[in-house]
DNA sequence: GATGAATGAGGATTCATTCAT
DNA sequence: AATGAATGAATCCTCATTCAT
């Protein structure tokens, strides 16, 4: 009675459409309002449904909000694998950290979705996260251990220096809004974002002692 | 019948140990699951009260909440401000990061309201938040802005700096719990916020050029 | 539009077949659960089709479940017609009870449906039911007065021994499950519904003033 | 803003007479409905409430349900323990066929209550109704085995002697409605319950072979 | 004949809040 | 100051049903 746009009426396509509308609109609302703050109804509204519709297509809320998670993180998961499989001393290696950059400027809504389920703590326990916190534990335990750098830091500093630069990653993302009235601009505009880009791009030189003043 | 622990029984009247019972219980939920995710009536259980009792101390729920961001958040307020008087230099002076981390590591759960906070952005005027952070960023501006230390970090790149280094600071006790899974110890304890406060202190210095190998 | 009735199954179509599988999950849940109790969806899984399908078959649940009373109760029916049409001795004859009981043996899910209808009282209008107590009531009225039993019994008693002993035979299969753990066996094991058998031909000769002591 | 009656609104009174509103209004809608046919709005209609009100008297449905049938079989088991204490020969002693009769038809709800418990089986683990069952089964066994009274019947007849006649009893009442059409008068006004106490009475006695042909 | 998708109505329950006591 | 009782609004979710495919 109210379908926004049912275009291409075939049988899959139109379920599956649908599927990523609610994905995409949950997205969102989860990344603005953590998972309590947000309401079925306003997901299927934003999706263009009402909101039992929803259980045509995701068993529950929180079956919702974990197919959220996962379609959010996985991209992320495949980059820190490519990078682990590329190398050493990749770690050290800028473009990772564009790589990353690249995609959670691109996908701010991971930041904050991300932090979020940090903020739970264990309290949601989230398979998908503990993965990818996992994951990146152990890849960046390993590749930094054996990264040719020395830089200033020591063995034992690596995990603190590594879930310290996620934080600083993802963080810029996360609390951007926030940052809106006190910064003047949008901290999410492109031109702001290819700042950060560069100023993390520096302070993971410095970090590192590779930084080199340039003219 | 459950009254935890009257920390200074003095002959503070009874309302008043009240008030502060439901702020520490409202503190501590409010920072471990957010607005959204705290029921009034849990705060109630946790301060030995039921439910109605709450709005003889506060007028809703929305007052609360901000009575605990204001008493969470005066205290950093003070020692930005008492920072902020002691001169240009101390920016660079590890002391008020001593200070600040201390303070930090002691309330763990201001981190945690902070960001949470912060994640809300715009949503939930809070005009306590907006002043913390916008004295923040004015004090930060004109005293990095000033400092005799040089470094590699040019005037415009000092309001990303501070933004990052405040998310460095609580954004380890504010995701600290997720640590919890993957470090092996309690990141809130004792020994590991020392580790932290090491780690960050070196940080500080390896972003001003100040660090040297020691022995 | 709705009874196909395939009555002999020769070869009925695959529709046919899935009609009777729909009955047949439906005379289960019913009987188990009630009306209200019962879940489409729960039908549908059961006879191995979604509940949609159902609707290419019964125009609604309440035509579904009057269905399955039909269907269920027309044998009952059939014999009561064929006893009344016996004579009017037939009534303290064994075989009656013995048909019945077998009957209601070997379809427990009967007597079920047969005291959640009746518990429903005239709330769900049933017209397959009222004609069956009708024709029941007229049946065992008619029938009695002229037995030529004289037992203890006086005419305006007869017909609420019928119901009375309508009520034993059915009862016992309604209520079985709820005997399980006092009684230790299965009620609805074929030995427990033996000597069920034999208990009600007994409880009948007695009340008939038939019944004699043997070896 | 619609309270019907609030005349004495002393403190627990108030609420002890709500909560016995929704304990009527409960246990007339449960036993004409069943568990799942009676929702709880209906409940808190029937009760001069709103819905969420009878939260502040009963955790949840089932909780309600279950304070239902307690208070509705507590007197039957009073009834059978005062029986029991009253000596082996009591079992054939109409009295308490008298008092059960005149209990069952003062609250006809218990009937019919009983039998949707128990039609349920064991999917709704009710710990008043298995032990109610099982005093009257432990009951029954030790009384009527040492009956002086013999009868035709044998011991291990006494089991199904006693759930028959418990059957019958409760029978009336709970499928009592449904007749009503059929008997021409209401079966559950007093002359009518009257006669069925009347016919009762002489049927345990016949069954007994202590039915005498009267004047 | 079968079903995925959609939905209005309603399910039980929780929420923050009010008020009389 | 405290709280039982009450409630409108909203929660997640299930229901029976429809319809296009």
């Amino acid at each position: 009675m109210s379908l926004p746009e049912p275009s291409t009426p075939q049988r899959t396509p139109q379920g599956a459409q649908t599927a990523e509308r609610i994905l995409d609109a949950a997205e969102l609302l989860f990344s603005e309002r953590g998972f309590e703050g947000t309401g079925l109804r306003e997901v299927a509204r934003a999706a263009g449904i009402r909101a039992p519709s929803l259980y045509n297509h995701f068993p529950n809320k929180e079956a919702l909000y974990a197919a959220v998670l996962e379609r959010a993180f996985q991209p992320l998961l495949r980059l820190l694998e490519a990078f682990q499989a590329g190398g050493d001393e990749s770690y050290t290696d800028p473009r990772l950290l564009e790589d990353i950059m690249g995609h959670l400027a691109r996908h701010p809504n991971v930041s904050r979705l991300l932090h979020y389920e940090l903020m739970a703590g264990g309290r949601r326990a989230n398979a998908v996260l503990q993965g990818w916190l996992g994951s990146m534990y152990r890849n960046g335990l390993a590749a930094l251990a054996g990264s040719p750098e020395s830089g200033p830091w020591q063995a034992d500093e690596l995990p603190r220096l590594l879930f310290t630069m996620a934080n600083v990653f993802t963080g810029y993302f996360a609390v951007a809004p926030a940052y809106a009235g006190l910064l003047g601009g949008d901290p999410l505009a492109p031109e702001s974002i290819e700042r950060q880009t560069r100023f993390l791009r520096k302070l993971w030189q410095v970090l590192w002692g590779t930084w080199e003043e340039e003219g």
